[in-house]
DNA sequence: ATGCGGACCTGTTAGC
DNA sequence: TGCTAACAGGTCCGCA
């Protein structure tokens, strides 16, 4: 479920709850996700109490005076805080137990995700040292999108979704914000002139904007059972939607693989 | 440099 | 109804 507007709004959601509190232990229970869980997350982290929690694109990071943590969700992690008390599932595989009585559970039944300790400035970590800039803040601009797409023959919704380029532009957005701006998924990069780069640019802004708005509203109250997700389903314009008409001009929306993803657009709309 | 396919995993759904 | 195959919101890595 994480597209960055998830990962923000779990940031919002646990950052209250954590900032200020010490970390007492932690359990791990499954250490193979993406890459293992290094064993420093339970001999550094016990005693320390968490400064702040930040987000880069799709990672979150815990900061700590002496270290950090760098969690990302892969395709299919979950991050809330439980009482002391509520006994883990099957995918359930790392707790960290807080002073103020939270255990932050960290569920992924994919494994795609990461867990990771870093002594140093999290922001030097490999992978997040080259990420490209925030898409909602002034770095992610008309002219970065521009100068970084001239001579590139990719397709510009490969483009996008390079962390290189911008990060937490995930498959969905990528395919919505595209629609928004009438642009065809499957133009070179290269050949978009910077007036329509200028649109695409406010499109992704607004896309990620409104989501974390809705997932703001429905997932708020993930500390409890289980926020589930679905709520965008009816805001999408596009993604998933092949076949159906679209919103604009009724015509059927097409589905096409681009970089084995799941493409959608309207012919018609999109050029 | 760039692009492509494979890899990591499990759960859900579509199709036979 | 049951089995199998394809596919899923991510992204890193190695090879051509």
């Amino acid at each position: 479920m994480p597209e960055l507007p998830e990962v923000e709004t779990t940031r919002r959601g646990i950052a209250p709850h954590l900032i200020g509190s010490r970390a007492l232990s932690v359990c791990v229970r499954k250490r193979q996700l993406r890459w293992p869980i290094p064993e420093q997350l339970e001999t550094e982290l016990p005693g320390l109490v968490i400064d702040s929690i930040t987000r880069r694109g799709k990672y979150l990071i815990l900061h700590t005076i002496k270290g950090s943590v760098i969690i990302h969700l892969g395709m299919s992690g979950v991050l809330r805080l439980v009482s002391v008390n509520e006994p883990p599932q099957k995918h359930d595989h790392v707790d960290i137990r807080f002073n103020n009585h939270k255990v932050l559970r960290y569920t992924d039944p994919r494994r795609f995700g990461c867990i990771l300790w870093c002594y140093d400035n999290p922001h030097q970590h490999p992978l997040l040292r080259d990420l490209g800039p925030e898409p909602l803040t002034e770095s992610f601009s008309t002219r970065h999108l521009f100068k970084a797409s001239r001579g590139k023959k990719v397709a510009v919704k490969q483009f996008i979704m390079n962390s290189k380029v911008v990060v937490g532009v995930g498959n969905i957005y990528a395919n919505e914000a595209l629609f928004l701006a009438g642009i065809h998924p499957r133009r070179a990069a290269g050949r978009i002139s910077a007036q329509r780069y200028s649109a695409l640019t406010q499109c992704i802004k607004d896309v990620l904007l409104i989501a974390i708005q809705q997932g703001g509203t429905t997932l708020k109250d993930f500390v409890g059972a289980d926020g589930k997700p679905g709520y965008f389903k009816q805001s999408l314009a596009v993604y998933g939607r092949s076949g159906q008409p679209c919103i604009k001009c009724h015509q059927k929306i097409k589905e096409i693989r681009l970089g084995q993803r799941s493409t959608y657009y309207c012919s018609n709309c999109q050029k």
